[in-house]
DNA sequence: AAGTGGTCTAGACCACCTG
DNA sequence: AGGTGGTCTAGACCACTTA
């Protein structure tokens, strides 16, 4: 066990650094910060590393104050800023989980389209192509892999009372979801992410989005039933999992007669 | 003043309430909250009420902790709650300010559009329309005044490098912004929102936008330089200040050739 | 009854800013 | 030197959940 050098009230950050768990290498938290951020630096790893899953419970505050050395109003600092990122989710007497994509209640994390009229409706899915192939330049940028690493590109409509609302374009490494295949995606009920986070333990934790207006080529009006030429919103989507590695591309063309992009700015 | 009826450390949120303020009407702070929320909506209508202006800064956590009673803690942690929410601005060493639209640092606060190539330039403004009319139903409704009501319409390009980029036509209460002329837009240096909190006391707190993709009229297209027809973004914006009041109506049409709208999920 | 997160307090010391 | 916000601790009690 490492020695504890110093864990006086108000000892300075800089001074102040956690002792190194049992023979693992320190290098999540940046020395020379505030304790709580070293915490949140710790749990932000053992995410990563999957000590515990989506939708699992984390150790209770005091236990984890035990394992840290640290009072129990530093860890719950730390867990709160992870609550304000997303990434847990704190529910009083029960305890404190890891985020997930697959509930009910935050189902559709990251979906933004909203009918004209009405509440949120369940869209129903249609693939339309699966196939593996090698990373082009773009798309091996976006992912940070080199040119020809083999990706996996799905193609899929979601519609709306029948009508076809959206086409995605989806891009993934094939080394990170090695095994997707199209009938597991078919066979999948609930939102993908959830499907992802489930089957090959990869967390969806936030995503940029990059959104224009553009005219609906041949195809893609074919496919969405409306005319060439005609107006549609094109969301390009990098989401990403822990420590910022991006593993998803998403080229959306959304067709918003019946549906609108909701955004909050504050 | 009002008897201090209860100030233990613990005491149940619900039995403990503020006192009210010398002669005030309490309205603001909902009972049956925990104190820091009690503290937080004490705080917002200040703010409401102008106490403190944009940019100003407010008393310490001391002060505060004093007036209302309670301890540092529990008003830093109100404190903490506003600035999360974009409302106040913290700086360590000097004190904690009012939010404001007028600053280097966060100008554009709600602007979203990147440049496809280079950072984020300064946009030129040209003014084009500005007239005093009446609250159509659809506008009336928006901004929740009566139809009929006398409101301000503001059409205006904003320009990057000489070309056209986004064409915004905006509503405004003519009740609230009193005053406001074509001479005094066209003068002001800086962001919109800037005039309206330092020359009408207005903040603009937060926005609800609606994206879609559109068909350019033969009007819009003459003014954004794109041919009849050609896909736009329309972003419709209704903006809030204090107290969740809509405050302003903008209809934004954007050209997203050279730029794109950046949004963040998390 | 016991365990969880949520609130509130009090006090210490730190880092930063201004005079 | 004296003020500001920022961090850390310790302890008390509350509200909610489960058994």
């Amino acid at each position: 066990m490492a020695p504890q050098l110093c864990c006086n009230p108000g000892m300075p950050a800089a001074a102040r650094t956690l002792p190194a768990a049992d023979g693992a290498v320190e290098s999540a938290a940046p020395a020379f910060s505030p304790l709580y951020q070293q915490i949140k630096g710790l749990l932000t790893r053992s995410l990563t590393l999957g000590e515990w899953k989506a939708g699992e419970a984390l150790p209770s505050e005091p236990e984890l104050a035990q394992r840290f050395k640290v009072s129990q109003g530093t860890v719950r600092k730390a867990l709160d800023a992870l609550t304000a990122e997303g990434l847990l989710v704190r529910r009083q007497g029960k305890g404190t989980f890891v985020a997930t994509h697959a509930e009910a209640q935050v189902q559709y994390r990251f979906l933004r389209l909203m009918p004209e009229r009405g509440l949120r409706e369940a869209m129903q899915r249609r693939f339309i192509d699966f196939r593996r192939l090698r990373a082009s330049a773009e798309v091996a940028r976006a992912l940070e892999l080199k040119a020809g690493d083999p990706v996996l590109q799905v193609r899929r409509l979601l519609l709306s009372e029948g009508r076809p609302v959206v086409l995605d374009d989806i891009w993934l490494s094939a080394r990170l979801f090695k095994g997707l295949t199209a009938e597991r995606l078919q066979a999948y009920r609930g939102p993908m992410y959830g499907l992802f986070e489930s089957e090959f333990g990869v967390q969806m934790i936030r995503a940029e989005e990059r959104i224009r207006a553009v005219a609906a080529g041949a195809d893609e009006a074919a496919l969405l039933g409306i005319g060439e030429g005609g107006p549609l919103l094109q969301v390009e989507r990098r989401a990403f999992t822990y420590a910022d590695r991006p593993v998803e591309l998403r080229l959306g063309l959304y067709q918003t007669d019946a549906h609108y992009y909701r955004n909050e700015l504050s």
